[in-house]
DNA sequence: ATATTATAATGGTCTAACCATTACAACATA
DNA sequence: TATGTTGTAATGGTTAGACCATTATAATAT
C-alpha cells in the first residue's frame, strides 16, 4: 500500500545537489565552492558528512580539492580520466580482456578515420602531413627515436579524431590508447621493419582520408590497428613461452 | 636537487592498500572487510578518515557498503557501471551536442551489428526473433503499446551487443542509449507509420545478421539509427518553432 | 627593492559520542 | 511444534568540537 520512505543518505543528497549544479551549468569550470565550514552550514550537516560527499565528487572527476589559504573545492573541467580509470580497473580485474579492448580500438579507429575522410579540411591534411614528416624523421633517426615514433603515431590517430569533429571520439579514443599503452608498454619498441610498415600504413590512411574515401580509409585504419594488435599478441605469447620454459 | 617528499594523504594510502588487495586477488568478490571500528585500528587512523577512503572505493565500484548487523564493506564484482557513469558525465558536461551523441550512436550500432553478424549463433538469432515477435504485437496493440515497442527496440539493440561478444560494446551502448533517451524523452512516442518503418528496419537488420552479411548489416543498422535521429531532430525543431511563435 | 617572517584561512585528521538499520536470538502465542 | 513478535547487539550513518598541516598574503626586516 505504501512505498518505502525515501532513504537517501545525507551525503548522497549533497553529492546529487552539487553534481546537478555543475551539470546544469549553475557551477562552471573554475568556480570555487564555499569553504567546508560554510558548506556544512548551508546544507545543515556535519563536516564529516560533507567531506564524504566531496570525496565522492572528487573521485567522479567533478571537483578538485586544493589545500591551504585560497584553497577549497574547485569545479574541474571534466575529461576522460574517469572513463580511463574505469576501463583500467576492468582490465586489471580481468572482466575485459586485452583482446576486447584491442578489437574495440580497431573498430573505433575505423569509424574515426572514416568520419575524418568525410570532414577534413585542407588545413587538417597539411597538419597531419607535418606529423607524417616527423614520423619519417624518427625512422631515419634509428633506434633512439623509436619511442618518439610511437608517440607521433598516437598523435596522428588523435588528430584524426579531432578532424572527425566529434568530441566523443576524442574521449573514447584517448581512454583506449591510454589503457592499451599501459598494458603493452613492455612490447612497444619496434623493429625497423615494423616501423616501416607502420609508416606506410599511416601514409596510405592519410591519402585515403585526403581523397575522401571513407570506406577505404576505414578498412585501412582497421587493418593497421589489427596488425599492431597481432604484433603485440605475438610478443606476449613469446614472453609467456620464455616464462614457461624457464620455470620448467 | 631533491624531490618533493611523498605527500600521500592518509585516506589515499588506505584506498591504495585496499584497492591493490582486491586487484591482486587477496580480497575476492563477496569477501567482507572487517568492520569500520576494526579497520580504523588496523590502519591506526580515525574512523572519519577511514570512511572517506571507503567512500572512494565505493565510488570506484570496488566495494559495496551494507547497513546493519552483518553489514560492512563487501568486495563487489566489478562491472562496467563506472565506465558508463564516466561516459554519461562526459556526454552531459562536455558540451556534446545532441548531434554528436546521435552520430556516435549511428556508428556504434553499426559496429555492434556488424560484429554480431560475424559471431551470432542460432540460439542468438531465435532469441532476437522472439523479441521481434513481441515488437510485432506491440504495433498491433495500438497506441497503448508504443512505449513497450520502444523498450523492445532498445532490448534488440542491446542483445545484438551481447551477441557481438565484447563487454565494451555493451557498456558503451548502454550509456549511449541511456543518455539519448534522457534527451529525447518527450519525443519518443511514435506515429503508426514510424512504428511500421522501425519494425521493418529491425527485421532487415536481423536478416542480414543471420546471413552473416556484416557490411550490409552495419549499413542497415546505421541507417536505421540515422532515420530515428532525423525524426527526433524534426520534432525538436517543430517544438522550437512553436515556442518561437508563441513567444512573439 | 628584496628577502624573511608572521598571520589567518582552509583542508586534513582525530576523538568521542549518539542515531538508524538490521540479522538473529529470545520469547510469546496459537 | 510451528509461527509470529519483540528485544538485543553489532554495524554503518551522523554529529560536534578540537587540533594539525598547508599555503597565499600581508607585515616586517634587511
Amino acid at each position: 500500500m505504501f512505498q518505502a520512505a525515501k532513504q537517501t543518505k545525507v551525503f548522497q543528497d549533497v553529492v546529487s545537489q552539487i553534481q546537478e549544479a555543475i551539470l546544469d551549468g549553475r557551477l562552471k569550470t573554475g568556480d570555487v565552492l564555499p569553504s567546508e565550514r560554510q558548506l556544512k552550514d548551508m546544507f545543515n550537516i556535519s563536516r564529516g558528512t560533507l567531506r564524504e560527499a566531496l570525496r565522492v565528487l572528487e573521485q567522479k572527476g567533478l571537483i578538485e580539492i586544493k589545500l591551504g589559504v585560497g584553497g577549497g573545492s574547485v569545479v574541474k573541467d571534466l575529461n576522460a580520466d574517469q572513463v580511463s580509470e574505469g576501463l583500467a580497473l576492468l582490465i586489471r580485474s580481468q572482466k575485459v580482456s586485452l583482446n576486447h579492448l584491442a578489437e574495440f580500438r580497431e573498430d573505433v579507429e575505423g569509424i574515426v578515420t572514416a568520419r575524418a575522410a568525410e570532414r577534413h579540411s585542407k588545413a587538417d591534411i597539411s597538419g597531419i602531413k607535418a606529423l607524417l614528416d616527423k614520423a619519417r624523421k624518427c625512422i631515419d633517426g634509428g633506434a633512439s627515436q623509436r619511442n618518439a615514433f610511437i608517440e607521433i603515431d598516437k598523435q596522428i590517430h588523435m588528430t584524426l579524431a579531432e578532424v572527425a569533429q566529434n568530441p566523443i571520439y576524442i574521449s573514447v579514443l584517448h581512454s583506449v590508447h591510454e589503457n592499451i599503452h599501459r598494458y603493452y608498454d613492455r612490447f612497444l619498441s619496434m623493429e625497423e621493419r615494423e616501423l616501416q610498415e607502420n609508416y606506410q600504413d599511416l601514409c596510405d590512411i592519410v591519402e585515403a582520408v585526403e581523397k575522401g574515401q571513407a570506406d577505404h580509409a576505414r578498412r585501412l585504419a582497421r587493418d593497421h590497428v589489427r596488425r599492431f594488435n597481432q604484433y603485440m599478441k605475438h610478443r606476449e605469447q613469446a614472453e609467456n613461452e620464455v616464462t614457461k620454459v624457464s620455470s620448467d
